[in-house]
DNA sequence: CCGGCCGCTTGATCCCGGTCAAGCGGGTCG
DNA sequence: CGACCCGCTTGACCGGGATCAAGCGGCCGG
């Protein structure tokens, strides 16, 4: 009531609980009084340009980071140099977790279009975590939903044929964009041909050249960057059809 | 001090600060004192004899476990029914955190040897963290390391080469094996080769055909699941060689 | 508004690792 | 202790996807 305008105006800006992704991001599940509480877990805000990163592998870690708006994709570094990306990750999706364990990023995270991110210092995590059991529950759960995200691709690489991939790729974005409120048909890439061929494991040719068998299949429409779904039930058949590769 | 002779027995029996795996498990870290608070982490042992399953992927989620003894694999069912080995793991490791975001495990633990476990009720693991904040850091940063492994094995699966991958496993292998006492260059793979190839993607046969490769090569010695290491660098320079694949 | 560059597509060829097949040997269970 | 089964090895062949190559076209910056 007495705090200055500014300082008003700055927590409601960063405020989760005057934020329209409360139902996706960390608070979900929260009623609304209990969303207060986490109103300065988020410190500030960060605008990250396209192809800028937000962090680096090697970097020290210190904050855990909520994408408001845009999109990232997340890269690994082996020691010869060859690069990974392991993972996409769009509005409501939590970067950095890789940074907990042992205090500094192992991936780095790159804006593939302009976007912006809600900054929550770890040593803030913790603390509300420990005096505010929903927010602890609810870490806990997204910390092991990455697990098991990461398990996921683990049989894609380890057990799928390029193919079925590809598809699985395509079904899982879908689904990522309807929750959002975007169209499960209709959607503009915001990755290469490159960086979904080694999300995927396999060559850009390998990914255009599917991109190209699925068109004639009548399963989508592709042109460059834009891409419609014509028929998801067929993405879903051809993700789980043949019988193993590999 | 009065509690009955047979609680203090089991007590002890199940108490951390008594562990000889506490500088692996989860209080690494943790001083004498600090120990005791965590003497009631776990309810009880569990054995799982070889071939047994400690869970299965759907059954509910309630405890974290953590490996006293033995050997497990951690494998993921497909809708289609194919299996996809996910992870191998030793004495200190912990065991069931894919389970926290769904309530329900994702996987199924297999023994490969005759095992016993600690189980630790997830509730209980929650609450201490709450109270008690070195294990709250201390937990944390094992789920996150636990991402960062898988992130590894992406990385791993999608841009290197079979033999590459192999000798990766085998260097992984060895450096755990140390970390535990054991010889880092001589061991008994607990595993089949087909658990092997699901595990890095490849076939059984391939497995079998670079084993001996590595043999001829003089990097390692195989007698079916007797692995002797004969040149670590050699091996680690094979891990890093080529390039890319895939 | 235009030029250049970068990302995409498509074709031709090659090769790594999958598939199929056969036989061996060691550990386990009766 | 011995037989059987399962896991391992090795060979021959095949095919999916990598590699190499060339050309196109959309988009961005000037």
């Amino acid at each position: 009531m007495t705090e200055p305008a500014l300082a008003t105006l700055t927590r409601l800006r960063t405020a989760c609980s005057q934020c329209n992704l409360r139902e996706l991001c960390l608070p979900v599940g929260l009623s609304a009084d209990e969303l207060q509480t986490l109103d300065n877990l988020v410190s500030t805000r960060r605008k990250v340009r396209r192809g800028d990163s937000l962090f680096y592998g090697g970097e020290p870690f210190s904050a855990l980071y909520a994408v408001r708006y845009g999109f990232f994709k997340s890269t690994l570094t082996s020691g010869d140099g060859r690069e990974q990306v392991t993972g996409f990750y769009m509005a409501g999706e939590l970067l950095g977790m890789d940074g907990i364990g042992g205090d500094r990023h192992t991936c780095t995270l790159t804006a593939l279009e302009d976007s912006e991110v809600c900054v929550m210092p770890f040593a803030r995590v913790e603390d509300l975590s420990r005096n505010f059991e929903p927010l602890q529950r609810h870490f806990h759960k997204v910390l092991s939903r990455e697990i098991v995200r990461d398990q996921g691709v683990m049989m894609l690489l380890g057990s799928m044929r390029a193919e079925e991939r590809l598809a699985a790729f395509l079904v899982n974005l879908s689904q990522r964009l309807t929750a959002r409120g975007f169209s499960a048909s209709e959607f503009v890439l915001r990755m290469t041909r490159d960086e979904i061929g080694s999300y995927l494991g396999m060559k850009l040719e390998t990914v255009s050249r599917l991109f190209s068998r699925f068109q004639e299949d009548g399963l989508i429409e592709v042109h460059q960057k834009h891409v419609r779904i014509l028929d998801i039930g067929g993405l879903k058949r051809v993700m789980a059809q043949a019988q193993s590769a590999t």
